[in-house]
DNA sequence: TTCGTTGCGTTATGCTATAACGTGTGGCAT
DNA sequence: ATGCCACACGTTATAGCATAACGCAACGAA
C-alpha cells in the first residue's frame, strides 16, 4: 500500500484533527474550516473516508468522533504498516482519548473469529471511564 | 442489585428486541410498536435506558442499534451478576450479531486500566466482518 | 397530607451521515 | 490531439439517530 500525497481538504481535515487535543466530531471540524472554505458535511466525510482508508484517523464509534493516529509520526501508517487492532480508553470527564495496542488481545479476538470462521474487517475496542486526573 | 418489574413500555421494547433476530434501531423498535400506541423517540430510548442499565440490552456502537442480552434465559442478567465484558461479531453481510464472552480480554483491559489509573466504565467490542455463511 | 420520585406523553429541536446531482481536472491509451 | 475514465470537489436536499423541555399522573414515604 503506497500512501498517495493528501489533496487539499484532506490535509485541512487531517490538519485540524492533529491540532486538536480530543477526538471531534465530522460537525466541529465542519465549523473549523468554514473560513477555508468548507460549506458542507461532505466535503468533510469525503475527507474523512480517505484519512480512515490510510489509517492516517481512527473512528471513535461510541462518540461519532474522529482523532488522528497516535503514531503518524512513527511513519507506521504512512508506511502502510498494518499494525494490529487499535484500542482506545476514552475519559468521560475531559473527552482525552489514549490510543493503545494490545497484540494478546489481538490474538484472543483472532482465535474467536477462527473457530467460527467469522472473518473479520474491522474491529473496534473503546473503553470509557475516567482519566487518573478526573477519577481524583 | 434486584431487578424492579418492567413497566409496560420497557416490556413492549424488550419483546420487540427478544423476537428480533438481529439488532435493532431505536427507529425501527418505535415502528414496530405503533400498533401498540408508541408515537415517539422518546417512548423508545427511555425504555431502552431502564433496559441498558437492567444489563438486559446491549447497545451496538458500530451500528447504532440494540439488541437482547443472549444471556437473557441463563438469568445472569436478571440476577445482577456481572458478567464480564460483552463482546459482538457483527456479520456486515446478514446482520446478524454473536455475542460473546473472553475473561482474557478482560484481564488485559483491565490490566491496563489499573496501569493507568484509568477507571473504567463500559467497555465496547466490536468485530465488524463477514459470518462463515455471508464469507462464502 | 405533602412531597419527592418515577414513568409517561407531546412537541420541538439538534446532531450525525448520506443520496443524488453536476462540474472540473489530470492521466493515459489510442 | 482526442476521447475516455477516474477522481476530487461543490451543492442541495434528505435520511437517520438522539435529546431538551414542558406538563401530567400514579405511587410511596415522611
Amino acid at each position: 500500500m503506497i500512501a498517495p500525497a493528501l489533496t487539499k481538504n484532506q490535509s485541512l481535515v487531517f490538519d485540524v484533527l492533529t491540532r486538536a487535543e480530543q477526538p471531534i466530531s465530522a460537525y466541529t471540524i465542519l465549523d473549523r474550516l468554514r473560513e477555508h472554505g468548507f460549506r458542507a458535511p461532505l466535503q468533510v466525510y469525503r475527507a474523512l473516508d480517505k484519512l480512515l482508508e490510510a489509517g492516517l484517523v481512527h473512528r471513535l464509534e461510541s462518540l461519532n468522533a474522529f482523532v488522528a493516529c497516535a503514531h503518524r509520526n512513527s511513519s507506521c501508517c504512512a508506511a502502510g504498516h498494518a499494525h494490529g487492532t487499535v484500542a482506545f480508553a476514552i475519559c468521560t470527564g475531559c473527552g482525552q482519548a489514549s490510543e493503545f495496542h494490545d497484540s494478546e488481545i489481538d490474538g484472543r479476538l483472532n482465535a474467536w473469529s477462527k473457530a467460527r470462521r467469522f472473518r473479520p474487517e474491522k474491529t473496534t475496542i473503546e473503553i470509557r471511564g475516567l482519566c487518573e486526573k478526573c477519577a481524583a
